[in-house]
DNA sequence: GCTTGACCTGGAGCGTACGCAAGGTGGTAT
DNA sequence: ATACCACCTTGCGTACGCTCCAGGTCAAGC
């Protein structure tokens, strides 16, 4: 699979595959004997878990470090489950900080919405 | 209130206190004969908010558009209504995605877990 | 044979949100 | 008086995560 087809299913940038196997985002991508790369459907499994990842917040330097692991094989499990976890527990603090402004937000919104039918009131024409 | 006092109640740095107020953030801070910041309950108050919507993610620029038009008054009711709304929003999906994720990350972990404690058995001397 | 277009590499550039250091001022403690 | 410390401004530096560009290569169609 060339890499635009990747581009188009991942919903990313040749240029951001190209940065995420550089900085070892996504294992190394094989390719033909005149360089050009050659997606399989594990290499694209890799992309959209990191696309998911990232979109969570995760930051490229965890994932970077739980990819380079699998390298080692089987040995690292222990290791790759840390960091697992320490993301996970990272990304549920965020989730409890914004639930808190989500909740706040919400509160502001509905004062606002008084507010805005107060003035309206106080400065439209009667009909 | 002198900026170091607004630093330790807001645990901030001095130098983000003036970037906050240089681009917006909060309103401009009074100031002493010599220059000097002086800030009020509710300047601290400011502070305190935009830390927390800092803090779920919200951009700098939308917060400074909404802290902008309350030189505005009543009249930009309905105008900072909608940007709380919009960032409301983009909240709310930013945790969603948050939230698959997370569950992602749980059921990984869970069979981390598994292939763990099999990978123990298969390699730990029996006792 | 030549053009076209997709791909390559290396490296520079960019937006965001600060952080830091240099050089200067002012109030106060000794 | 002078030393000191907290504060000021200006402007450059940094980390992150891409993004863009120049210059080159390769395979295919005309």
């Amino acid at each position: 699979m060339t890499i635009a087809q990747v581009c188009k299913r991942c919903n990313v940038t040749a240029d951001t595959l190209r940065y995420y196997e550089r900085v070892g985002l996504i294992p190394a991508v094989r390719r033909s004997p005149s360089g050009i790369r050659d997606y399989t459907e594990g290499d694209v499994n890799w992309v959209t878990f990191i696309r998911h990842m990232r979109a969570a917040g995760l930051q490229v330097s965890a994932l970077a470090r739980y990819v380079g692991l699998f390298r080692k094989g089987d040995a690292s499990l222990a290791e790759r489950k840390d960091i697992l976890i320490r993301q996970r527990d990272l990304l549920a603090k965020r989730m409890e900080a914004q639930r808190e402004v989500l909740a706040r937000l919400d509160a502001k919104i509905a004062n606002y919405e008084e507010r805005c039918v107060a003035w309206e009131r106080a400065h439209l024409r009667k009909p």
